[in-house]
DNA sequence: CGCCGGATTGACTGAATTCAACCGTCGTGG
DNA sequence: CCACGACGGTTGAATTCAGTCAATCCGGCG
């Protein structure tokens, strides 16, 4: 693949969106190949980010959204008390910024979870383009759609689930998630700490430990460190889905 | 005004958007007049809802979005369990709809909580004025991102904060919006039952009625029934901001 | 007048947080 | 190369906040 021709210097590979294998994921989603050579025009690649490195801090300007290439990003906002809030976690194909899109400034900040590669949308050419292109113009509102529906699930799962559910529901949210990326739904790694995945659940980290512990003894999966392998996705799923409801499926 | 002229046949009023006191405050914010007067070419005005009344199901496709003009709207969803999770409360300019615009279908069945009047905006026409229109292009965008912030501060309600912080918000943030709709912000009804707060805040609504009787007790608030009085803004101020963020305010 | 739904209040329960000790791994520096 | 410290994670015990169950109240409506 083009993309592995240099794998030591990321930042000068211009990887094509058409070549890119999140195309599906991403932005580009269902632009015809004119409007995507259109967007790859404006499309910009950085430095990779080294983990604990920040794309963006709350409060800058919204200079540009970023979609991630390869590595994995965490989304946070300050919360009252001093303490932090995870918005959120993104994989590759996502699209990061778009919180800032009310305000014209980013109300959260994102940090580099690992080494991660970005692909740099300044927001001015964005919606430049937008205006020009019809299509990106719709598939940029859908995006934002998506958000607004993930997000909701997210609020759902906080209003009236458990900490058992909750912690099934983001290892299943994460397994699908990696599993649309080309990787194993059934073994992956957690980019994130216990703090991390707790406080983004609403958690305290010794809850989530434990909560997997309570999923390793009932033969569930197996997680070691960072490292976690999904046994019975189906007695997770099971888990959450009491009556069922369809998943709004994660996004940017 | 105007849109008094016919209390009794709101449907058969065309309000324009030119003379709506909620211009500031609704997808309308910044136009320019030319702008506005194309816009207000797509609007409908339908027959009120009755309290009760379904203004839009999940799951039906997006034929409109919907502009709160009077009254107010529960939205939700489906929650595991054959539960529901309220997914917010919205009150005069306010858009609805927005959350089907990932997937071209609600997510969220929409409800009045009371006799409310409505303006629909065909999505079909919206999405084509939208590329026509530069600015409004900018503006519908501008409202979905903070759609998108909002529901990150709701995020961050229930991720880490206590039973009585969450009331304290929730009461301020209704006063701001009140305040911002030429209501009074320290006397106001409450459309919504505790049931439905307490879903909302993701608590039981026992806990809603004992915190309410708590800042009575602590002479913060005035409570009967649906009519809330604040004494002490500032007392309920303080429980949120325990050091300090700024919320991003609400909207859609 | 009596019923019904929404709201309040109380007692009890339990799930999850907090506090605290402990363990293992990794990275650093002697 | 090993020792040490730091960090992240696990585990246990005690506490607490909020949920659940249940009785009662209140106002509105038939």
């Amino acid at each position: 693949m083009l993309q592995n021709a240099d794998p030591l210097n990321l930042c000068l590979l211009k990887v094509s969106c058409a070549d890119c294998t999140l195309r599906e994921l991403c932005l580009p989603r269902r632009l015809e190949p004119i409007e995507l050579t259109q967007l790859e025009g404006i499309v910009r690649h950085r430095r990779p980010l080294q983990r604990g490195e920040v794309l963006y801090r709350r409060g800058e300007p919204l200079r540009a959204l970023y979609a991630i290439h390869s590595g994995s990003v965490k989304v946070h906002m300050p919360a009252s008390g001093g303490g932090e809030q995870v918005m959120g976690f993104h994989l590759p194909g996502n699209l990061l910024g778009l919180d800032g899109c009310g305000t014209d400034s980013y109300t959260c900040t994102a940090i580099a979870l690992e080494t991660t590669s970005i692909c740099e949308l300044p927001y001015a050419r964005l919606e430049s383009l937008c205006a020009l292109v019809p299509g990106l113009n719709r598939e940029f509102r859908r995006l934002m759609g998506r958000v607004i529906g993930a997000e909701q699930a997210m609020l759902l799962m906080l209003g009236n689930k458990k900490a058992e559910e909750r912690l099934a529901s983001f290892l299943i949210h994460l397994s699908r998630r990696y599993c649309e990326r080309g990787f194993s739904p059934l073994r992956f790694n957690l980019s994130m700490s216990r703090h991390d995945i707790g406080n983004y659940l609403g958690l305290a980290l010794e809850t989530v430990s434990r909560q997997f512990a309570h999923f390793q003894e009932a033969g569930w999966i197996s997680v070691d460190r960072r490292e976690v392998s999904i046994h019975q996705l189906d007695a997770l799923e099971k888990l959450v889905t009491h009556t069922l409801e369809e998943e709004t499926g994660n996004i940017a």
